[in-house]
DNA sequence: ACTACTGTATTAAGTACCTAATACAATAAT
DNA sequence: ATTATTGTATTAGGTACTTAATACAGTAGT
């Protein structure tokens, strides 16, 4: 997986959003640890500065902690990811389902789209 | 329909989107004439400077055209309407799925938990 | 003719974000 | 012991975004 950054967002955001992914999907499993901040700056073309911003932010959200000199590592509370992934996937549906509604799609709509899109995207 | 703005993101990148949506959706039907760039800057709390931006972005695309005194209307080519509609709503479908498959999840539960929110949102 | 409203342009100031360049304390590795 | 690497903190400078305060030219309505 690279990493994807676009302009028009803040890139702490989407440091935050691309590893919190990374940690609900299993790319970085419970317990593991992360490469140092210096490397994960130079991977993402980043400043440290703003890796570590993000870095703390998931801190504080306790998916990761941080041995002062050792590293940082993934949380080993497996419920902790697992209740992080639904609680994202949820709000991705919602915002999901609230744009296609502002669009001025019905529901019946919206499934056959996506069902169009995706047997594109499967053959 | 409110104007609903984040910190988290160049106003005037969400006043883009917004003014599409409305377009697109019919709220603002095509040929009618958009209040004033003052009017909708002080509707949306935002800056006429912001709102003038967003407006001529519409314009670059088409979907406005101004008359230099008379004001500001809604393109009357509701063909190009249709198919910025399905541009929009292509690129929402794609996002999403990209966004839940980096998740973790594979095509059957997406469609599952889609079904399960959207019935919640039914009942 | 006059008034009010239209889109448009300009300048200045404040804020948030990002980068760059350091620096420091703690510890793992040697 | 020494060295390298770790997370963390600080300072400064540049850029983009947003607001505020104007100003101007064109035109519809009176």
């Amino acid at each position: 997986m690279t990493w994807d950054l676009t302009a028009d967002r803040p890139i702490y955001a989407q440091l935050i959003e691309q590893l919190e992914l990374r940690i609900c999907s299993g790319t970085y499993p419970p317990g593991s640890r992360l490469p140092s901040v210096r490397d994960l700056a130079q991977e993402a073309s980043v400043n440290p500065n703003t890796m570590q911003r993000a870095l703390a932010r998931l801190e504080e959200d306790g998916l990761l902690y941080s041995h002062r000199t050792s590293g940082r590592f993934v949380t080993e509370d497996a419920e902790l990811i697992r209740k992080t992934k639904n609680k994202l996937a949820h709000e991705q549906v919602q915002e999901f389902l609230q744009r296609m509604k502002d669009l001025g799609f019905e529901y019946n709509e919206i499934l056959s789209i996506i069902t169009d899109i995706a047997e594109e995207l499967i053959k």
